[in-house]
DNA sequence: CACCTAACGCAAAATATTTGCTTTATTAGC
DNA sequence: GCTAATAAAGCAAATATTTTGCGTTAGGTG
């Protein structure tokens, strides 16, 4: 019922971890969430269904955990130059990832789980990342807002159109973010 | 299934409707989420369980729709004679409301919905006191960012803040992000 | 290698959900 | 007002899901 990414993770575990996470993913291009079950899902990773209401609660909780899983930051934000370009370049991939169906699936089952530690990592994904960017402009000299200014001025507009307002989650916004928020900003408007 | 407020508003489906709500009320303040069900709601409230699956789909949809009721503007927000004390006086109370106990609930049972309608309604809600305190200002003379900015500017980071990171949604940062957001905000720091 | 035990399988029991059909009560037309 | 039409509710049987107790399997440990 809690986060288990420990306690017995070998073998055995980690392999109907593994199976069934493929199983839910598998799924999930053919059905909708609506026609999701937890015994379908048992079935197809050939387990049974007791297995996935002892590891994981609900199907809500499991699905959540599939689709954190994704949220993993696996390659390097592309370069620009400027913190401005980064920011810009891999806001608009991230916005265009979460305004597709699959990425609206992902929110919405991560915001359905009771588990609050889960959006907490979403948090830190989003601050790592900033961090990042940040950290190169800082190398190169750029005079750089905080990363709180940055979670505050960038994220959280993105993060909220995403979630309340999905027409408004678009890259034109997304740069008007941005000017308001870095040091130089005197919006051109 | 889908949101029904109307098709046939008359006495029973409203009296039916008042009495499921109640319930939920009613039983929140003793169970968990966790014990909630449908047929214990059906029963406090005199109904069958069929009627409520077949009105709200499912327990997730009929919470979320409580939930949204309790957010309806009650009453005016107070008046502090200035924008930024307006925002904050208002936004205190959202705070604090929202970081308790109940006011978290609320937020997961909204989020939880597969229903974007009932989160756009949010979005509007916010929309709607933004742009009544915006008014005022407008109207005493003072300068103002547009509704869009203060949605993006205060709401935004707030609501980001009360959905993944708990900690920092306090008074403390509302009054930096009013003072971002502010024309004349030229931060103390 | 042998013990300990977390995690899984299995199957029965308990709950929850869906569905077909009947009944009730609101709405609309006369 | 009275009646026909029908949305919404009740009821109960049929399904499906979820929980639970207990035996089994297979990592981890000394």
């Amino acid at each position: 019922m809690a986060i288990k990414e420990a306690v017995r993770p070998g073998g055995r575990s980690a392999r109907v971890q593994e199976a069934v996470h493929h199983a839910v993913r598998e799924l999930q291009t053919t059905k909708s969430r609506e026609e999701l079950s937890v015994p379908q899902i048992a079935n197809k990773a050939g387990v049974t269904p007791s297995t996935i209401y002892r590891r994981w609660g609900n199907l809500a909780e499991l699905l959540a955990d599939v689709s954190l899983e994704r949220l993993r930051p696996d390659d390097e934000p592309p370069q620009t130059g400027s913190l401005a370009g980064d920011l810009q370049a891999w806001g608009e991939q991230y916005l265009d990832e979460m305004t597709s169906l699959p990425g609206q699936c992902m929110l919405s089952d991560i915001m359905a789980s009771a588990e609050r530690e889960r959006r907490e990592r979403c948090y830190l994904y989003s601050e790592t990342i900033m961090a990042c960017l940040r950290e190169r402009a800082v190398k190169r000299g750029e005079a750089t807002p905080s990363v709180e200014d940055l979670m505050d001025g960038v994220i959280a507009p993105m993060t909220y159109r995403l979630l309340y307002d999905l027409d408004t989650a678009t890259p034109a916004r997304l740069s008007r973010w941005i000017a308001q928020t870095l040091p130089s900003a005197d919006a051109p408007d």
